[in-house]
DNA sequence: ATATTGATGTTATATTATAACGTAATTTTT
DNA sequence: AAAAATTACGTTATAATATAACATCAATAT
């Protein structure tokens, strides 16, 4: 029973952790070489140790990459649990990136089927603009 | 008044069009350094004339990128006149790119807020699926 | 005509990402 | 618990993507 709780939780790997802290550390996205000279003192000597990890935690929901970036971001939907259809709006003065948690949004697009008839399986959708914060500027 | 005219045309400079070309050759998407070798015959020998023409017809909105793929392909909505509020549907298995040309969608999007109520100027959305032809097969 | 802007050609280099190899740890199956 | 299979690790080298910087040329605006 416990070790079947266990199980079912996601476990991450000594990397993984190393390089999930780092991200989960910053605000804005960071990039994947930023990463590598950031978890240097903790043993992460070489680029293919990041990535792998960055890939592991892509896969478990842990974080997304910023396609129009290379850059990552920590999930702020707890474990994202469709690491494949992301939202996120970014602004382009300050390029600080939000994940959008917009529950009518995603329905829409979940929904949403091409003229052919096709259903995706997932989406990402980078929204550009300039934020609040530098609007008022 | 002709001369007027000829002004609001999207006018292309020679690399521009040698480059366009290329692209609206392709059904696919295609890379920078693709394009690179495709149009050596051509005079263009280095990546900073294909990257400077890539940026100035994406301006132009003649070609858009496919971010997650860092690949290149020519609007099929004429001209597209909003280059930065696009649509694509990408099939995970053999990568085919299409255009997604739906008004409907286009509004949602365009009048999505987030929470802070900002209102984007521009979006990106990348649909992946697997499209009618590879599920047929 | 001349100042400004946009485009070109070139060399070099920065940035992002993966291939390939051997080893070690962990999990699953028997 | 031993064997097999999977997952992770560490390392070196290199591939793929993109831009900086500089000199020159063309076009267009004032």
């Amino acid at each position: 029973m416990v070790s079947a709780m266990i199980k079912n939780q996601i476990s991450l790997s000594k990397n993984q952790k190393i390089v999930l802290d780092y991200i989960q550390k910053t605000k804005k996205p960071v990039k994947a070489y930023s990463i590598l000279s950031g978890v240097k003192k903790k043993g992460i000597n070489a680029p293919p140790q990041v990535y792998r990890a960055l890939d592991k935690l892509i896969e478990k929901g842990k974080i997304h990459k910023i396609e129009s970036q290379n850059s990552f971001i920590a999930c702020n939907i707890g474990d994202c649990a469709t690491p494949h259809a992301v939202a996120f709006s970014i602004c382009n003065q300050c390029e600080i990136v939000t994940e959008i948690n917009d529950q009518k949004l995603f329905k829409y697009l979940s929904d949403f089927k091409d003229k052919s008839g096709v259903n995706f399986k997932g989406y990402n959708l980078e929204f550009f603009g300039v934020c609040d914060s530098c609007k008022t500027v």
